[in-house]
DNA sequence: CCTGATAAATACCGATCGGTATATTTTAGC
DNA sequence: GCTAAAATATACCGATCGGTATTTATCAGG
């Protein structure tokens, strides 16, 4: 790893939370140099712009969340156990990512939708990509015949998704865990409702 | 009305939306500006500072859907079909204020959550609300005996405002109404099964 | 240890930011 | 229609915005 790529990486671990939390248009360079201690010169060294930033940026956060959800995923043995996955750990990732501002993909989804197309295409992907990989679950689920036939994965998939992104909106909004726990037992029994 | 007062309600008949779509830090007094016609002289004769003009656009939005959906509640003569108004209106609502940048609440609780009080403050009693009105709206089913005594009003409240703002990212974030369909789906099912 | 290359700091750019003091226009009451 | 008051426009402020050209410091290879 050359000095670049470490200062790089440094910067992404300190400007990631603040993107996070502020948004695209409410993080400025002033933020990114005051939170990293680095210059102007040194930012521009190694990203050629704001953008730049933004994007790895919300793939760092990204990443920081898919890979701590799939190593527990792959560590469940039912499907359901596996669906639940993200209703267990979140108290897990209160103490990372999450706790710095909230879900990335929630966020970036309603700070870029009307702004910043290539941020947007970003989140897009990101939904997209948790979406396939539950229907892929729900399928597994179906083929070993721990859920009925007769769900639909798509509706499925979309269902947990929403319950996840809306809670954790109500949640981190009123401040109040005991809400997160109240409509993460609807989606419990969801899910369980499934066999 | 005096002439102020109007040009008060149409400032923020025309910025409204546009600080729904860009959020608090991302709408420019330029942007206030291009969107009226007028000047910051005038803008500024009429709100003492962008703080007020963006406290009071919430509030016009937040207007706007309360009373277009109390009026649909008030028509409906069954608890489950009032706790199924935003499900059955958001078509119409589409063609208002939440097609010019979904729905405030959400934006506005994602916005400034990390970065403005007072409008997090707003958010925040605007989903309190939102939260006591559907659990007067149970607890009147618990009465009438349309809803079962073993249902907890606070978590039905919490669960139907988290699929709903989690479908409307999901569904403008993709652009694919049928996703919004599929959710809404679940969430009728899920206000039925409380019968 | 020296040296060329890489990385970071400094100093600066024009544009735009939110906000204000003042001048001009428009309004409403008589 | 005149006039005082209210409302809007003009012109300007310092600060901050994102971005860059240049200088200085640090690094790794021989």
């Amino acid at each position: 790893m050359t000095k670049a790529e470490k200062t790089r990486n440094f910067i992404l671990e300190k400007t990631a939370p603040i993107f996070n939390m502020k948004g695209y248009a409410g993080t400025s360079l002033n933020d990114i140099t005051a939170a990293t201690g680095l210059t102007k010169g040194s930012i521009y060294g190694n990203f050629s712009n704001k953008d730049e930033v933004a994007l790895a940026a919300f793939d760092y956060n990204l990443h920081n969340i898919v890979s701590r959800v799939e190593k527990e995923i792959n560590r469940q043995k039912e499907v359901k156990g596996k669906l639940l996955v993200y209703v267990n750990i979140y108290q897990h990732l209160l103490s990372g990512v999450v706790a710095e501002g909230g879900c990335p993909i929630l966020n970036t989804a309603i700070d870029a939708d009307d702004t910043h197309p290539e941020l947007k295409a970003r989140a897009l992907k990101a939904v997209s990509g948790w979406k396939n990989r539950i229907m892929q679950l729900v399928e597994a689920g179906i083929a070993s015949k721990e859920i009925n036939t007769d769900h639909n994965p798509e509706q499925i998939a979309l269902t947990i998704i929403a319950m996840i992104e809306g809670g954790i909106m109500i949640s981190r909004l009123t401040a109040k865990p005991a809400y997160w726990n109240l409509i993460m037992d609807s989606l419990k029994k969801y899910v369980n409702s499934l066999g």
